[in-house]
DNA sequence: ACAATGACATAAG
DNA sequence: GCTTATGCCATTG
């Protein structure tokens, strides 16, 4: 537990959003405190704010706490995160809003979190 | 080390 | 329900 400390949060990020799986959404106050910062929420926005086009993070799957899409970037705007989403199954409310209460992601397995960390040095 | 930044979260009006 | 204000936190210049 003292070898992976080397990776950023962004890094850590990116891992932990590739383990959504299809149909699944996550909050990004719900990444940040799977990674152990359960306040870190606006730092894991930006952390996919540097993504890289083709990248295979599934940025989309993440959505704000309210089931709704918070997203100020042009490269990627909401409307096409909104097409992915639904692409995958989720289905948008009249406001907007996906209902967490049947999307939302469970949270990693953390034996395979782990095996991510460190697979990734 | 300090100030600014940002795809959030929550409380208050 | 929407808008505004405040708090949080890692990264960057």
């Amino acid at each position: 537990m003292d070898d992976q400390k080397k990776l950023s949060f962004f890094e850590k990020v990116y891992i932990l959003v590739r383990m959504i799986p299809e149909g699944k959404v996550a909050s990004y106050g719900q990444i940040a405190a799977y990674l152990g910062h359960p306040r870190a929420a606006r730092t894991v926005g930006w952390a996919l704010h540097g993504i890289p086009e083709g990248s295979d993070v599934p940025w989309q799957r993440v959505i704000n706490n309210k089931g709704r899409i918070t997203i100020s970037n042009v490269e990627y705007s909401a409307s096409l995160q909104r097409d992915l989403l639904e692409e995958e199954g989720i289905v948008f409310g009249e406001d907007d809003r996906v209902d967490l209460r049947v999307y939302r992601w469970d949270g990693p397995d953390w034996v395979e979190l782990e095996s991510m960390l460190r697979g990734c040095l």
